[in-house]
RNA sequence: CGGGAUGUAGCUCAGCCUGGUCAGAGCGCCGCGUUUGGGACGCGGAGGCCCUCGGUUCGAAUCCGAGCAUCCCGACCA
């Protein structure tokens, strides 16, 4: 049997490329850093999309859908977004066979079209706040592509909401962010910082980027969803404006916040292991995979509707489950490719099985035999698997914690420290800063690391930064990132 | 857009130096049979404008030129 699947100590990025591949996640398109995504990773696409979805409907957000092509001038409007966003836009310039009078772009990001757009809606303070949001594909033309972690289009929800001050404003850009850490770590079991983005690395228009970070696998940082209070550049770039209670016209306060397919990267980098995918059973799209063990067709006879009656008995529980009833590949194979796909439990049943009235149960949150569970009773089998999910879900997310914390430095004196700790261990450095702008690029180009957030949860008190020597309460996270 | 590499079967690649039984292997796929508790085996079979265009030559996957595409490493990024 050849290796599918490149170890991951041998090359993080092989291993990565190898596991989207063979568990049928994605593929690479025609066209340079596009990707086709395959139903199994589709399925995990919507169950982001669905997690999401649903708690964005709980903090009162409706969805809309706005156009795909912008027109150049929208772009212009805002300096820094435009500013930002130039290099790597994807612009239309011929329809129908005639060159347009204006250039169309295929957006980037929507704030433009949705300011432009509210600045119609929105005449009262009655009329705020206005909370939409809409899933939809975007392009950005970039240079160096990765499945799901970076693609010329991809998919993602992008929230934009306005009121009336910066205060609600401010308080809708964090509640999102809570949203988004609360999806990460309760469905996606990814454990994520919170924090704020460093000036450098903030949204190209925002006054303030808020992100969720998380650890990848090797050690690197991941922005797994942004959440952006715009102050009033946007209003003011399109007009958004309101009559407030004493009759006095106002600038409205606007937010924006994106997840995308990168997320479902992050699934794959934060818990993936050498065997393949592992999946968070919130996500998983399925549960439980039943495997039937037979020799010949005597046993087949007994096993087939015990196998049958256990898929009924999951389903009927409400677990996605599934029975593997594939004839031309052994059990051993079955078991190989469940794993390489990350289904959390495995249900074996063989004639041994079926005549003690149990069956075995696999998890795969443990590596091979270790996650092995024989003698489950066939009446208890939903329950236990049940158990066993709830139990994987934490599971995955305290290991990935775990891992986390064993590859953070807390607090470096010096900056030839901070360059020995990113050469030899890698990971989050996380530590007092007091430098520049400059100081952080400079970091940034020496070391390629780069100033992930500002954690809101710093209770670090004050400290020493360790590039300018200055006392500051400001704490920072480094990491090299993708 | 710089630096490096590669385009041959669905996939991974060999063949190219040294032009002529060179259209090949493994995996995958299809058929039949035996198998099935950790990636089974035997036999038979299908499948290729050898990236494109042009040139050299009696003859090109092979040599030369141009183009296109992809991958890896950098600068930019959800």
């Amino acid at each position: 049997m050849a290796e599918r699947i490149t170890p991951r100590h041998v090359d993080y990025s092989r291993w990565y490329l190898d596991v989207i591949r063979e568990a049928e996640l994605a593929e690479n398109a025609p066209v340079r850093g596009c990707m086709v995504i395959r139903p199994y990773g589709y399925t995990l696409w919507e169950a982001v999309r669905d997690g999401l979805d649903r708690r964005f409907k709980a903090t009162g957000h409706v969805n809309a859908y706005f156009p795909l092509f912008i027109p150049m001038s929208f772009l212009q409007k805002e300096a820094e977004h435009v500013e930002g966003f130039s290099p790597e836009l994807a612009i239309v310039t011929i329809g129908g066979g005639e060159t347009l009078e204006e250039p169309l772009v295929v957006r980037p990001t929507s704030e433009t079209i949705i300011g432009h757009t509210y600045s119609r809606w929105i005449r009262s303070y009655r009329d705020l706040p206005l909370l939409i949001n809409q899933w939809a594909n975007v392009v950005r033309w970039e240079m160096r592509t990765r499945p799901f972690l970076r693609t010329l289009e991809f998919l993602w929800q992008e929230g934009h909401t306005a009121h009336a001050t910066a205060e609600e404003a401010i308080e809708e850009t964090l509640r999102m962010l809570d949203v988004y850490a609360d999806f990460a770590i309760n469905d996606a079991a990814i454990p994520v910082i919170k924090g704020r983005k460093s000036h450098n690395e903030k949204f190209a228009g925002a006054v303030d980027s808020y992100t969720i970070e998380a650890m990848m696998g090797n050690g690197w940082a991941l922005q797994s969803g942004t959440s952006h209070y715009l102050g009033e550049n946007f209003a003011r770039a399109f007009d958004i404006k309101y009559l407030d209670r004493d009759n006095v016209l106002q600038y409205c306060h606007t937010t924006s916040w994106g997840v995308s397919t990168r997320m479902v990267g992050a699934i794959v980098m934060v818990h993936g292991d050498d065997q393949g995918l592992r999946l968070p059973p919130v996500m998983a799209p399925i549960q439980a995979v039943i495997v039937p063990i037979w020799r010949g067709d005597a046993d087949r006879a007994v096993v087939e509707p015990v196998a049958e009656q256990v898929e009924r008995a999951l389903l009927g529980a409400g677990i996605r489950a599934k029975l593997d009833r594939r004839d031309e590949v052994t059990p051993g194979f079955k078991f190989n490719d469940w794993e390489m796909r990350g289904v959390p439990v495995r249900v074996e049943i063989g004639p041994r099985d079926v005549q003690q009235g149990t069956v075995v149960l696999a998890r795969r949150d443990l590596p091979g035999k270790e996650g092995k569970q024989a003698g489950i009773s066939l009446d208890g089998v939903a329950a236990a698997v049940n158990d066993l999910l709830n139990e994987i879900q934490a599971s995955l997310l305290r290991q990935a914690t775990e891992h986390r914390e064993a590859n953070t430095t807390f607090g470096v004196r010096s900056y030839s420290e901070f360059r020995e700790i990113l050469e030899t261990r890698g990971g989050f450095i996380r530590t007092h800063w007091a430098g520049s702008n400059e100081d952080e690029a400079r970091i940034k180009e020496e070391t390629k690391a780069t100033i992930r957030c500002f954690p809101l949860d710093a209770d670090e008190g004050e400290g020493v930064c360790f590039y300018t020597g200055a006392r500051t309460r400001q704490v920072a996270i480094f990491a090299r990132a993708y």
